[in-house]
DNA sequence: TTTAATCGGTTCGGCTCCGAAACAAACAGG
DNA sequence: CCTGTTTGTTTCGGAGCCGAACCGATTAAA
């Protein structure tokens, strides 16, 4: 069965959760960070800065800053592609999944918690 | 009947809606602007400065200069208070209003299409 | 009336991000 | 080799955002 949500409930439910982001503002990722985030940890195939760049439709630069940043956080890894050493794949982290998953749970608890 | 929504369908429903906000790139709006616009459309009582910045638990600057940038897109206007002059009371616009109703249609939408 | 409190806005130095361009390293083909 | 391409990073000037502190206007209290 798909999922029913239906406008009202949806500008519920992102309003809901974004207010807790920002309330808490743990840490505190753009738009594009978490897109990047959120396209690793669901699309499971290896991921290079090239890749990522021309998904989000954006500068190849963004992707290295966003990573820079992310990677201060502890959310992502960068390694050297071996066989083809000007790759870099970027790889997981126990802390980014952990992190993803809270953001999987939080919107579900807010989707449960919706008026009918 | 409460919206079901499982975490790993809430994770992509997330991603798709933040992809497609990122490539398009229209108003780009911060998690903070997006989520004073929403606090403004669907809280229907008025709003103060002072007020959502409590609500968003962020300094007063912040709410102003969230204003600012969101008036230059035409999302909202000010008004002083009649009543107290030392308010601000925050009014809807019919673009913003057309921009949440957007929103809500854009993720409904989504939500429709994920996976089972 | 004078003092204090409240409201939104502005100033300030510091920090981050932006994209275009230049760059170094690594491959590919002749 | 040597030339050209691809990949990720760095540089650069410019723009925007940040919170603490301050400001002017307005209201409330003494």
């Amino acid at each position: 069965m798909a999922v029913q949500l239906r406008p009202a409930q949806a500008l519920r439910l992102w309003e809901a959760v974004l207010l807790e982001m920002v309330r808490t503002a743990e840490p505190d990722l753009s738009a594009r960070q978490m897109t990047i985030l959120l396209t690793l940890y669901l699309e499971t195939h290896a991921h290079t800065v090239r890749g990522l760049a021309e998904r989000l439709g954006v500068t190849k630069p963004v992707i290295t800053r966003a990573l820079d940043s992310m990677g201060r956080m502890g959310l992502v890894t960068r390694k050297r592609d071996p066989a083809d050493r000007r790759n870099v794949l970027i790889q997981r982290t126990v802390e980014g999944a952990l992190f993803v998953e809270r953001l999987g749970d939080r919107v579900a608890k807010k989707a449960a918690e919706l008026p009918h």
